[in-house]
DNA sequence: TTTAATTAGGACTTTATTATCTTAATTTAA
DNA sequence: TTAAATTAAGATAATAAAGTCCTAATTAAA
């Protein structure tokens, strides 16, 4: 919807390393096998990100990734630049008339602006760090409602 | 973004037509070229409009395809369900995790459901005679601004 | 020093979307 | 009645996104 599949997982990914907050690097294998992403898919979109800096891979036995940084220091729409490449210079019109201005606006314009902006604040508003711990809460919500079998993710 | 390359296009004809509101039918070939689509595709989603009533087309010499009820009871929803057919059943959370409910929010699940609400009202709140008018206003305002080498539409 | 375990990277495959080509069917005008 | 102009429809092609396969490079453990 707002990104591509290849970024969602990138984000779940990220997200996984900030929840277990391991020193130890965590294999791909482990990641993927938690959100049921394809192994090999996900090893490709880890290689973007750490040329992005946002994980460090470690190679060899023991190897695996981490966090390139401080998890309150990552933002997700970094995570989507990374996979996705830059958004486009100039806004796009919703139904792709001319060009999209305030100056010029189309009949959805107005509406849409102020969500699009709502869309970028969002992206650009939390850290990874927040993220993790509610997602933590999340599955421990769910846990206790008796979702255990849908939890796929941090099992330590 | 909200919808594929095809929905946008059927909007834009649907618009067109609800446009220059002519009592007879217009070209596909017409359309295509007021908005640079490839005309062949057109044709393709014009079919599909057809089939789910929103155009009705008239075959042979002087045909072409006209809006199949008022365009005041032509909503843009329903023309992008009708090319990207019907949405999910299960709203999709955000960033893929589990399932997306009010009760058991993913981190961005609060900010999320409030925008998806609003693009959802968006599509349904703005019928073709309303979008129409609109549209118009706004090539006459780029034609006062010196803009009429990018309007490509309604040519009378 | 060899072997096993890991990420890196290139080539390939699959699937969905977008677009084009060709011919058929339909309808009006000449 | 024939020819021209139009949409309908099926087949194919091009492109992009998603996913797989295989081998190389690297590292630690045996
Ligand atoms: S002009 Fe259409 S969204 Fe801005
Ligand atoms: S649970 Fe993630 S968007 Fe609703």
């Amino acid at each position: 919807m707002l990104y591509t599949k290849s970024a969602e997982y990138a984000i779940q990914a990220m997200i996984y390393l900030a929840e277990k907050n391991s020193p130890k690097p965590v294999m791909i294998s482990e990641i993927a096998a938690a959100y049921e992403i394809p192994q090999q898919f996900l090893a490709k979109i880890a290689q973007i990100l750490v040329r992005h800096r946002l994980l460090i891979a470690i190679r060899g036995r023991n190897g695996g990734v981490k966090l390139g940084r401080s998890p309150k220091d990552i933002y997700i729409h970094q995570v989507v630049e990374a996979v996705d490449g830059p958004p486009p210079e100039q806004e796009q019109c919703i139904i792709g008339l001319d060009y999209c201005s305030d100056e010029q606006p189309c009949p959805l314009h107005n509406k849409w602006s102020v969500i699009r902006e709502q869309i970028k604040e969002m992206l650009e508003a939390e850290n990874l760090e927040h993220l993790a711990k509610r997602v933590i809460e999340k599955r421990l919500a769910m846990r206790e409602l008796g979702f255990d079998d849908l939890i796929g993710a941090v099992k330590k």
